[in-house]
DNA sequence: CCTCCCTTGTAAATCGGTTCACTGGCAGTC
DNA sequence: GACTGCCAGTGAACCGATTTACAAGGGAGG
C-alpha cells in the first residue's frame, strides 16, 4: 500500500468557498471575520460552503496582509532539564489559551546555534521571540533584536537593557538557603557546580559570598567547586570535595541535578546526604520530594515562569508603548530530609 | 523608560534590497537563491545590500507560492511528562537540522482541545503534522486528517489505517517483563494503573494477560488495578493491594510515574520495593535509575522516538509516493535493584 | 418625482516573496 | 551579413487572504 492510493485533495481556497456561495471573495471574507456589513442570510451560505467544501482558513496567507502570525518563537537551552519543559510548558498553555501558537527551538547552550535559530525565527515571522539567553550572549545582538520583533528575556540580568525581562530571584533563594545552612551552625560550606562563565552562577556564587561575609565566615576558594550542570558533575565534584583535608560540613548546589550526583557521589563513600552533610539545591525538580533521602531546594515555579513570560509577551504585543517591565517570581526554600535537624558537629568526621 | 524610546525599524523587503543593488525584485530573488542565472558580481552587489540594510528573509512570504512552510506541528499529549519532553527534543533537534521548525500545541489527553489544536496547526500551515492521539480520537477523523497534511502517528496501533506510525513495542516489552517476574517465581503478579480507556493500557494488558496464561497462571481480575498516571495513582493502588487478603508478591506498572507512586505507598506501611515487593515500571525516565532503589522498567528511548518520527516526516515529504511506513522501536528490560535477587516467598509475608 | 442616506456587496489594490515567459545583447557559425 | 544560441536580467502573474473605495438598490423625506 502506498500513499498515492489517496492522493491529498486539492487545497480549497477562500475563492471557492465564494464561488460556491455566490458570493465575491471579499463577501466571504467578511462573513468569516463576522463584519456586520454581510447580512444574516449571506453570511450563512458563506458558513454552509465553508463546512460543505471543508474548507480551512489559511493563516499564513492572511498574515501577509495583516501582518501577525499570531505565532511566538520559545528559544531555550535544552528540553531535557525538566526545568525547561516545565516552562515550556507554562508558556505554551498561555499561548494557546490566546490562540497563540509556539514555535520552539533549542541552543544547546551554543552562542552558534543560537544565533542560527534567532535568524530562523525572524524569517518565520513570529510575532514576538521568548528567549533564554546562552552565557555569551552579547549584549547588543539583544539590543538589536528588538528592532526586529518584539523580545522577552528569560533572564533577571538584563534589566537595564530595554528588554523585557522574567526570571527568578535566584540571588535571595541563594541568600535563604546560605541562611538556612548558617543559623544551623554549618561554617564550611560549599558551592558546587556550573561553570564560571554562566550569569546566572556568577550571580549565585556573589550572594553565597556575600551571605558568608555577612556571618563573617571566611571564604575558602577551595570550596566553590565548577563543573558541568549533571548527575556526573555533582558526583565528581563531591569525590574530589571528600579528598580534601578539611571536607565541608554542608554544600549547595546549583542545581538539583548536581545535588543528586552529590548524593550519588556521597553514597558511594558510604556516607548519605542529611546525615553526613547537609545538602541544597536549587530548582525542586519534581525528583527532589521523592529522592531519598528527600532534597532540601530552592523552589522557582519554572511553569509559572513560562506562564508569565508568554503573558508579557502578549501583554507587549497588544500595547507595544507599555512601560518596560521586569517580572522576578520570589524563590521559596523548600526545607526536607538533607538539611534536617543536622548539625555540623555530626558530619563528616572522618 | 517606555519601548517607544526606540521604535521598530520599518520592515525591509526584497523591493528595497533589490533597490539598493540596482536589480529588479526578480534578480534579487534569483539571487539570494543561488540561481546559475545571476551573474557573480551581480549577486555579490545584491548580498552587500542584504547585509547593509540589515535584511531578513521572509519565509512566510515566500511559502505563499512554494506551498512549503518548513513548519511542522507536532501535537503531545502533556510537556510535563519527561518521556515526551525527551520526545519533544527528539524531534526538535531532527527538524532543525533540515531547516524545519517545530510548531507545539499540548492536548491534555482532552478530545476537544486535539480538534482544536489539530485545527490550528492546518491553519498555521504545518508542512506536516506528528500527534500523539487522545485515546478517544476516531479512527475515521485520522483518517481523514490526511487528506490535509501529511500526518505521523506516534503509536503502534493505526498500523492498518493507510497512516505512517512511530510507536514503542509495549507489547513486547511487557512480555519481557513478565517473564523475568514469572522467572523468578511469582505467580501473584499485579497490573498497576492507567485506565481502561487508554489503547496503549489495553495493549499491555493484553500482552500482561497472555503472559500469564502461557504459563498457566490462573488470571485474577482483583489484581489489575486501574488509577491515575500519577504517584498518587500508584500510591493509592499499592495501598489497596496492601488490604487484599493475599497481596500480590510482584506488580508491573502502567509508568514509571506510578512505580515511584507504589514504592511510596510501600514505604508509607513500613515496606520496601525490592525487598517486600518486585516492581517493574515501564518508560526508563531518568529518575528510574537513580531512585533509591533504583527501578527495574522497560526502556523505551522517548528522545528516538521523536527523531523517527520527524525523519519520517521529513521523508513522506520529500517523496510523498513512499511506501507505508510503521517504525517500531525496540522494548528493552532494564534490570534494576526493585527485582533483584528476589524470590516470591520473602515478599509481603504478613 | 427627486434627492439623500443606508444597507449590502464587490472590484481591485495590497502584503512579500517566486517563477515563467520574454528581451536585448553578444559570440559563434555558416 | 543573417541566423542561432546563450547569457544575464526583467516584467508581470501568482500564491490566498484583507481592506478600501466605491456601486447598486431600496426606503425615507421633502
Amino acid at each position: 500500500m502506498t500513499k498515492s492510493d489517496r492522493p491529498r485533495r486539492q487545497k480549497v481556497t477562500l475563492q471557492h468557498v465564494a464561488d460556491a456561495a455566490n458570493v465575491s471573495k471579499a463577501t466571504a471574507s467578511l462573513a468569516l471575520n463576522n463584519s456586520t456589513r454581510i447580512s444574516a442570510p449571506t453570511r450563512q451560505r458563506v458558513l454552509n460552503a465553508v463546512k460543505s467544501l471543508g474548507y480551512v482558513y489559511n493563516q499564513r496567507a492572511a498574515s501577509l496582509r495583516t501582518q501577525r502570525s499570531y505565532t511566538i518563537g520559545l528559544i531555550i537551552k535544552d528540553l531535557s532539564n525538566p526545568f525547561n519543559a516545565e516552562l515550556t510548558s507554562g508558556a505554551e498553555s498561555q499561548l494557546a489559551d490566546h490562540d497563540y501558537s509556539l514555535v520552539l527551538a533549542t541552543t544547546d547552550d551554543d552562542l552558534g546555534k543560537q544565533t542560527r535559530m534567532i535568524q530562523t525565527m525572524l524569517q518565520r515571522d513570529v510575532d514576538g521571540l521568548i528567549l533564554a539567553p546562552t552565557a555569551s550572549t552579547p549584549t547588543s545582538d539583544l539590543q538589536r533584536l528588538t528592532d526586529y520583533c518584539p523580545l522577552v528575556l528569560l533572564t533577571p540580568y538584563h534589566a537595564g537593557l530595554g528588554v523585557d525581562c522574567v526570571g527568578m530571584d535566584d540571588e535571595n533563594g541563594t541568600a535563604r538557603a546560605l541562611e538556612h545552612l548558617i543559623q544551623q551552625g554549618h561554617r564550611r560550606i560549599a558551592f558546587v557546580g556550573g561553570f564560571d562563565t554562566d550569569l546566572t552562577r556568577q550571580r549565585r556564587v556573589r550572594s553565597y559570598r556575600h551571605s558568608l561575609r555577612r556571618h563573617d565566615i571566611a571564604l575558602d576558594p577551595a570550596l566553590c567547586i565548577a563543573g558541568p550542570v549533571s548527575r556526573r558533575g555533582g558526583y565528581d565534584a563531591m569525590r574530589a570535595l571528600l579528598r580534601m583535608p578539611a571536607p565541608p560540613t554542608a554544600a549547595y548546589c546549583y542545581s538539583d541535578v548536581i545535588a543528586f550526583g552529590v548524593m550519588l557521589g556521597l553514597r558511594a563513600a558510604g556516607l548519605e546526604a542529611g546525615k553526613d552533610l547537609a545538602l541544597i539545591g536549587f530548582d525542586d525538580v519534581p525528583e527532589a520530594a521523592l529522592w531519598h533521602p528527600s532534597l532540601t531546594t530552592v523552589s522557582n515555579d519554572p511553569r509559572g515562569l513560562g506562564l508569565n513570560a508568554a503573558q508579557l509577551m502578549l501583554r507587549r504585543i497588544a500595547e507595544p508603548d507599555l512601560p518596560l517591565k521586569r517580572i522576578i517570581t520570589p524563590s521559596r526554600l523548600i526545607e526536607r530530609d538533607t538539611t534536617a535537624a543536622l548539625t555540623p558537629r555530626r558530619c563528616l568526621k572522618r
